[in-house]
RNA sequence: GCAGGUGUAGUUCAAUGGUAGAACAUCAGCCUUCCAAGCUGACCACGUGGGUUCGAUUCCCAUCACCUGCUCCA
């Protein structure tokens, strides 16, 4: 293996060849704003298809929705976004340095053995507990701080002409309460038993105090969520179920075992709302991040949405005759950092045998952007190669190129992660074959041209072993 | 938001108080015809605004943007 991969060297294939650019680019960029460009939005596209392919077109289990990314601002005091995503923010006047108030309030009780709790303080108790305690900055050790105030994490907005608070409307922080306020539409109008899960994939938006690493954290971004429900007791099951379909879907999109692992949250570090959460984390270039957040999240956001909108969303379960509400397990990806470590895992420069060294995105054929490439050898045989290349782009995305040398050709191909080159020769007009290239093993076969299509046919196709339903506490109807 | 750093072609780097040069990349032509070949040519840059100066890409100030770190990350 060569050097370990840089996001600096990942950035820049990105950017050069079209996979991401810096947004608004032109005026200077704005700070952590990436636009997808060709190839980009091939890649995230078929990471998105593949992903409700799994999910929804071939399971029994699910079905997708999609929602308004502007909701009644009541969902957000339901869902408790008004009040805890923000953070009581304190700054030290003399060093300047930022601290969570409560936070910083926590880990001077650690320290002098003080049992007490301040989650959920108004800001005057967190500053009266801070003076009352001449609780000192941490670095620098002084005493004077600026009041307390907050940062809400969601963008806020105006509905209709009046910037009042009247009209005041959040950018969703995450799609999932789309799903839960339809709930019992999805659920009567597909006349769904449970247990059962809903889809959606759609932009999400959090000011982010400290976005970066590419397109790791930005504060626009792309969810892929599933909201499965389920009876009571059963959840613990279905846990593990999605944990290890959500695994082997990371696998099959291409992430080398190794560089995957499960990380289950600390009791300290689990939501409020959470009975477990495990994230599956990806090793990308700056270190291990999260990818996919599986949480149990048992009936907490059903039963806010009951308390808040007064409507009943408990289940009947006919089965056994009972009223209950269902308990949610939710695994969330997020698009943008699959996309990353799609990208980041593919990446490859090897060295040839005459020292030259050949950047390569080994992609998974089911996820390049371009499938195949048509390249004539000389560009005396374009119109030729040409009536190949119409021949196959009925099928599949294909790309025609005939110029410069075919060599360079070929390496601009493999830099994009083109699975197969396609090369018509001077020998092509005699005996109507043409060679496939394969990207990895760069070797080449002959195939006749009329053989092509059905040479191709199978070839990007997208499999995954899908674990096997849980059988427990009868939590699978059969035969839907 | 704070601290530090950086702004010159698409990229990586130069030089200079008298408005910039190369390599690679891109494009075109010739040649070649299976793995980034060669030759010729073309295109393309001093982030923005002030100040000092006869003259600023260069010195000073401001601003903007980006990068790194910290706080944060449902």
């Amino acid at each position: 293996m060569n050097a370990p991969l840089t996001m600096d060297r990942l950035v820049a294939l990105a950017r050069n060849r079209g996979f991401v650019y810096p947004g608004s680019d032109i005026y200077g960029g704005l700070a952590n704003a990436w636009d997808y460009g060709p190839l980009g939005v091939e890649l995230k596209n078929r990471i998105k298809q593949l992903w409700w392919q799994a999910f929804v077109q071939r399971s029994r289990l699910n079905v997708g929705v999609d929602c308004a990314i502007l909701m009644n601002p009541r969902v957000w005091e339901a869902s408790g976004h008004v009040s805890s995503f923000s953070d009581p923010l304190i700054d030290c006047r003399e060093c300047r340095s930022r601290y969570r108030a409560d936070q910083l309030i926590g880990d001077w009780n650690a320290e002098h053995d003080v049992v007490q709790a301040v989650d959920g303080w108004p800001n005057e108790a967190l500053e009266a507990y801070i003076a009352g305690h001449e609780i000192a900055c941490p670095k620098c050790g002084a005493r004077d701080y600026t009041p307390i105030r907050h940062f809400n994490m969601m963008f806020r907005t105006y509905q209709g002409v009046t910037e009042d608070s009247a009209a005041e409307i959040y950018l969703r922080p995450e799609t999932a309460q789309g799903i839960f306020v339809n709930f019992r539409n999805v659920q009567r109008s597909t006349r769904r038993k449970l247990p059962f899960g809903i889809a959606q994939i759609g932009k999400s938006f959090r000011n982010e105090i400290t976005p970066g690493n590419f397109i790791f954290r930005t504060r626009e971004f792309e969810q892929m969520e599933l909201e499965f429900f389920c009876q009571p007791g059963t959840n613990p099951a279905w846990f593990d179920y999605w944990r290890e379909f959500c695994y082997n879907f990371l696998l099959a999109l291409g992430l080398p075992a190794r560089d995957v692992r499960f990380r289950d949250h600390t009791p300290e570090e689990l939501s409020f709302y959470s009975r477990a959460t495990t994230d599956l984390e990806y090793l990308f270039p700056f270190g291990w991040g999260e990818v996919w957040g599986i949480a149990d999240r048992t009936d907490y956001d059903l039963g806010r949405h009951i308390e808040h909108s007064r409507q009943d969303l408990s289940y009947f379960d006919p089965a056994t005759n009972e009223k209950y509400i269902p308990y949610v397990v939710e695994p969330s990806l997020g698009a943008d950092r699959a996309f990353l470590a799609v990208l980041a895992a593919a990446y490859d420069e090897e060295t040839l045998a005459d020292g030259e060294t050949r950047t390569v995105l080994r992609f998974r054929p089911a996820l390049a952007p371009v499938q195949i490439a048509v390249l004539p050898l000389s560009a005396k045989l374009s119109d030729e190669a040409a009536a190949v290349a119409d021949l196959l782009s009925h099928d599949y995305s294909v790309e025609f190129d005939d110029r410069q040398a075919i060599g360079r050709r070929y390496r601009r191909q493999d830099e994009i992660g083109t699975p197969w080159c396609v090369t018509y020769d001077f020998d092509s007009r005699e005996d109507h074959c043409v060679t496939v290239r394969d990207r990895d093993t760069m070797q080449q076969e002959r195939i006749p041209i009329a053989d092509l299509v059905a040479w191709f046919t199978g070839r990007f196709d997208f499999d995954m072993p899908v674990p096997a339903l849980p059988t427990a506490a009868g939590a699978v109807e059969d035969g839907e």
